[in-house]
DNA sequence: GATGAATGAGCCTTCATTCAT
DNA sequence: TATGAATGAAGGCTCATTCAT
């Protein structure tokens, strides 16, 4: 019945969120313009929505693409048993991460959410959420390493993930700024924390 | 010669600026109107712009005010001799003012300077200047603390300091989207941490 | 690939055109809003910085239309060799244009570019090339008619011509503030002149 | 009972009208705003609209006090017998003060009038009258010397008047627009046109 | 009278969205 | 589906005018 290929509707959706992103990144949600979009896409107004119903949801879309993106990021420590070893290859992916132009347009866009977060509910509920996933892991992650004691028993678990994800998110806000961070640098000072959660200090 | 005292006239502009705060606070910067402002400060178009020249000026001064704010916080650490200690009196200042409603208002419109820091060059300058006063502050401290032996040699007393904060702001992006980060926890936390830059392990 | 022809384009340009000529004959450059132009057009504000960037942009270009008009009218004695013949049928061809609703249309909205061209250098520009044209070629008619002895050799061209657009541009403005001015009376005393022109006095 | 000196009164008015005037010449009445004329008259805006109840008002006084100025510069042919003579008188005036910057000025604002007429009519008025004067003076010069046989009797006065003043208009919008014209050129043309009107050709 | 901060109607312009082609 | 000209509700800002001091 649909005239168009299903895959090619996804490709055409991708196109225009792709532009959308660019322009997002480079001048916040509010002082791109759909004509900005239209321009950065090649395509036309009616085309864009013919894809999305407004520019919110087209926020929305873009909120949406970019929920899945750090849990990913937190898998890297998944696979290992010792949980310091799991918390350094977490970092490293990260910072890995921010050194690269395709992670910085990211954070650019994600920093945009996290203002946007304070208004709107859904996108607060998705960054949220995008924040508790590495938390709960790294939670789990010291409460593994508490019972073998590798971690240090007064650790509060739960309370240190959040301080571990709070130090990741100001790092992406200094990087954001234009300081440069250098990852062997942060890695060091990472171990520095490292060293109050173990067990023997 | 002036009907006027000159006080009056800075007085009204605070009172301007006091609106558009709580204007930019629950709305942000660029879903705010101008007759948002008019409305919550009462006054009228033209006067408002008799004391600003634009709707960025009024950003501007907004960012300014907000400027000298964190200093403040900072210097309550800056008494003691202990850095550990001066350490824990910067985080009880600054964790018990996420818990004042005045606090989290600034934190709010702090926030959307974050994001609008991307874009505005002097906001940027601002923001940025806003967390090296910290950072060069606590690294100042720790460098104090290496001299004494209370704090491990092999600490980096910069990065240290920038992820110190990196973690402050995390807090803060957290606590407004309305996780409730209780003190006591959170200072408990920071316990953590700093045993890992004890030189004393 | 275009939906709709380009001629449509330029129509709808010049349907704005009009519109914003009739608002600014009646009422002037900058006592007409750009709602006026729209309710006279019955478009859309949209549509019309869809056409035209800016208010400023509108009056360039009624400028611009204004331009060629005169050059029109002046080029009605090009034809004939005889000097005095040619700045009859000038005469004639001006005063019968100040005769019709269009012409004084027009006229109107000169004056206000000739009151504009005091401030802007665009429109000044145009409206002196505007004058210089007839200028040049009534000066070059009267230096033909002194190689042929029919005009008096005392006469200074250039200034001559000068005087004659002058008397033109002075009729104008006692029509448009309401003085009527026949063209068979306005001929007969333009004989006058031409007598002072002739060779044979 | 007027507790200011009635003449203190008359004083503030001219400083204000030669404030506004200024304004006037260099920006055109609607480019002007009150703001302007307090900056140029060092005056405030309460104190201008107790000598002024609006802007209209104050247009109309400039208005009204532009209007004798030309009376005054026709006047100079009055006392002579001969009317070529007082043609050549009234033309040198004429003339004369176009060089002064005091005469552009005053005709800058002239201009200004001009087009003001097209809407106002008051203004029209004034302005109409202005010219009705020295056309019907010109034109009894004409009829004197139509007496006395120095003017060709088929001159017709009246036109032959209108023309002449249409001239000085046009010479003024020239002289406006930048283009420099010499006293003796324009004097040397102007005689031409008078041996069109001498008896004896 | 003089001052100048304050008023607020209204101006120019933008931009998300629609719809005939 | 795709196009892009057209729409029109608002937004930022100006400026003639008022009035308490």
């Amino acid at each position: 019945m649909p005239k168009v290929k299903p895959e090619t509707l996804a490709l055409r959706r991708e196109e225009i969120l792709r532009a959308a992103e660019n322009c997002f990144a480079r001048q916040g949600f509010h002082q791109t313009t759909i004509q900005d979009v239209i321009k950065e896409s090649g395509l036309s107004a009616g085309c864009i929505y013919g894809h999305f119903a407004s520019k919110d949801e087209l926020i929305q879309a873009i909120s949406d693409s970019r929920h899945g993106r750090d849990s990913t990021l937190f898998a890297a420590g998944g696979d290992t048993d010792d949980p310091l070893q799991g918390l350094r290859a977490v970092a490293r992916a990260f910072l890995g991460d921010l050194q690269k132009e395709a992670g910085l347009q990211a954070r650019r866009v994600g920093l945009q959410l996290w203002a946007e977060a304070l208004r709107d509910d859904v996108i607060r509920e998705q960054v949220a959420s995008g924040i508790r996933q590495p938390i709960a892991l790294i939670a789990e992650m010291l409460r593994r390493g508490q019972k073998r004691g590798v971690i240090h028993r007064t650790v509060q678990p739960r309370g240190a993930a959040r301080a571990i994800v709070a130090m990741f998110q100001g790092i992406v806000l200094q990087r954001l700024w234009g300081e440069s961070i250098s990852t062997s640098e942060a890695m060091q000072v990472f171990e520095t924390f490292l060293a109050g959660l173990a067990a023997k200090r």
